[in-house]
DNA sequence: CTCCTTGCAAATTGTTTGCATACCT
DNA sequence: AGGTATGCAAACAATTTGCAAGGAG
């Protein structure tokens, strides 16, 4: 139900530009869209593909992600693990804007949500005081999460 | 001055856990310090302990920013553009906390930093609200500057 | 004298590219 | 048909690792 109005946006969107409508294209979307929620890398992706059309290549999920990106159809996060990780865009995602933020464990590395909307007002001030239009932001807290704190030596 | 007392921090954080102070690590330390404000890949630092230290080794530097890192001496941070950069630690840099958060141009890929400490607060609720301790964060603003606000179509 | 550390080169890992073929429109 | 997309393998770039030799405590 909310899976086919992203086909047709991305349909859509890629009529818009002169570029075709592939399976490979799909498939990496409804991927993304079962997945909401989940960071996950580009092999994720590829892997879950692979399960229903193995014929897929790597290389063709790398491009298909750069492409949903440039159309703001996903949304690109990076935990200094080494890769870079997507979900599906907030622009889709039901939310107006994106207000989830991630709460890393320096120790076992886990990543937790955590959603707050402090920051529209932050995004006001800064557009008033420097001239620079935000679209959007990423705030990622470091530190130790609960099982960790009560590990510590 | 303020270098002193970095040197010394390091070399009583190295002392503590058996560790030995060479050359290399206080100069990686000394570059980071020079340059604070600035964010540096391990190239850029290579290079520069390269002028003074000819000898050393790309891979020493890495070595050394993971241990600096490990020890909470300097920064990592992340834009996306295939490398981690690394700054002087914001515990050695006189304030008490890092509250500098940058602002990407999504056009022009210009990186400017902003000031607030508006996080605080927020760092306090989550501690409260979720259990986990913050030890820092990382807030980045993505969007169009303003002389690429002009230049839009 | 013992272990930690280094430099070098080789190995890894994530991602990109070139090219001939296959596929949308 | 005509140009876009794909799969594969090779190319790349950032970072890591193995190892023998060097240096700090």
């Amino acid at each position: 139900m909310e899976a086919d109005k992203t086909q047709k946006l991305l349909k859509e969107k890629l009529k818009e530009k002169g570029l075709k409508v592939t399976h490979q294209r799909l498939l990496v979307l409804s991927v993304l869209e079962e997945n909401s929620g989940s960071h996950m890398t580009a092999e994720d992706i590829y892997d879950l593909v692979s399960e229903d059309y193995p014929e897929i290549g790597l290389a063709t999920v790398y491009r298909t992600l750069q492409l949903l990106w440039d159309m703001q159809l996903v949304d690109r996060i990076n935990f200094g693990d080494g890769c870079v990780r997507y979900e599906i865009g907030h622009l889709l995602n039901g939310e107006t804007k994106h207000n989830h933020h991630h709460l890393i464990c320096k120790r076992c590395n886990k990543v937790m949500p955590f959603d707050d909307d402090l920051l529209e007002s932050l995004e006001d001030h800064i557009e008033k005081a420097t001239g620079f239009h935000v679209l959007d932001h990423e705030l990622k807290f470091y530190g130790l999460c609960k099982d960790c704190m009560k590990k510590q030596r």
